[in-house]
DNA sequence: GTCTATAGGAAGATAGAC
DNA sequence: GTCTATCTTCCTATAGAC
């Protein structure tokens, strides 16, 4: 079985996911982790040092299943296709990441300590994406003339967009996945 | 001179730009807008219906700056772009508009009362992003294969994407209206 | 309507025993 | 390492005078 910590960290990731980082309160988390408030002071120092530790775990995570969301993929323009809707899915982990990865980009407007991290993530995610455009530029599968980076920071955005109003109940996870894999069509042109 | 309330709900706007909703305290607001605690109260019965207020108040506000942005346009095609680009402007009032936008968004996700304001703006929003691509189609300006719905709905949910990106410190508004433009261009198609 | 003063209750953090 | 008990600070909200 894993260590406190460990524990104390999952139990971070389901409070944030259910109330948010702004709204993720000590003694809550004591509850569901099912320890004293005493202790997550004494593994995380303080309530920032628990928050940053939690997003640094909940990143490590994702890694999971966008890796896993990569395998089998048919083509470089699939994967791409498949990457982008990883992030789209009505799956415990995935919701739980979503909301943390939201709530985190919404907190670091007003919260500079918060921008390094998300800022670094961001510019990842949008060059992986870049590269599976240019893969599929380059096996011909999508539309020479466009730029993979100005499509890859569009089609990343859009991901995000569409991940906010389905987490705040606008738009159901079949319909944001029906409207991203429209946008990769328009953005990549018909395959050649 | 406005009265006391638009006063408060003025200041009102200004600590919810710079510290988010869960982040407004009742006594900053006071001593933002020069009176005492026990007047807001007074006016508002409680932090809650202060809010509720607030973001009323924000909402009306936007009508104004969106209405302008369409003044000039040369044609339905020109008038969406401008409608989408108005939410992207380095401006006061479109940034305290913009950021008090994502954090009820953000916010809603926790927040179930939160939640009705929000669906019936952003639906309104995507009704008349819609027609203004039905206008363009009609007018010849624009693809006459794709979904007018569809479009809107990606389109609207790309500009919180590069709202979000812009005010979290991902990206710059003039980066952000280049983009934007961009995916006008891959819905729509060339102009006809 | 507006203020000063303060009650009352969360929530973060620590002391000290085991 | 972990807990119980508690300190302290911060914040919402109200009482009561003007």
């Amino acid at each position: 079985m894993a260590d406190r910590q460990a524990l104390i960290l999952e139990a971070a990731v389901r409070v944030i996911a259910r109330s948010g980082i702004r709204g993720l309160r000590v003694e809550d988390l004591a509850a569901e982790a099912g320890v004293s408030t005493a202790l997550i002071y004494y593994h995380f120092k303080d309530r920032a040092g628990l928050v940053q530790r939690t997003l640094a775990f909940i990143n490590d995570r994702a890694v999971g299943y966008t890796e896993e969301a990569l395998q089998g993929a048919q083509d470089a323009r699939d994967a791409l296709l498949r990457l982008l809707l990883s992030e789209l899915q009505e799956t415990g982990a995935v919701r739980e990441n979503s909301v943390a990865w939201g709530e985190l980009r919404a907190s670091a407007v007003f919260d500079d300590s918060l921008r390094g991290n998300l800022v670094g993530s961001t510019r990842d995610w949008v060059r992986d994406t870049a590269e599976l455009v240019a893969d599929a530029q380059a096996a011909g599968l999508a539309d020479l003339r466009v730029e993979p980076l100005d499509v890859a920071e569009r089609l990343t955005a859009l991901v995000e967009g569409l991940s906010g109003r389905w987490l705040s109940g606008s738009l159901d996870v079949e319909r944001a996945r029906e409207l991203l894999a429209g946008a990769v069509e328009a953005e990549l042109g018909p395959r050649r």
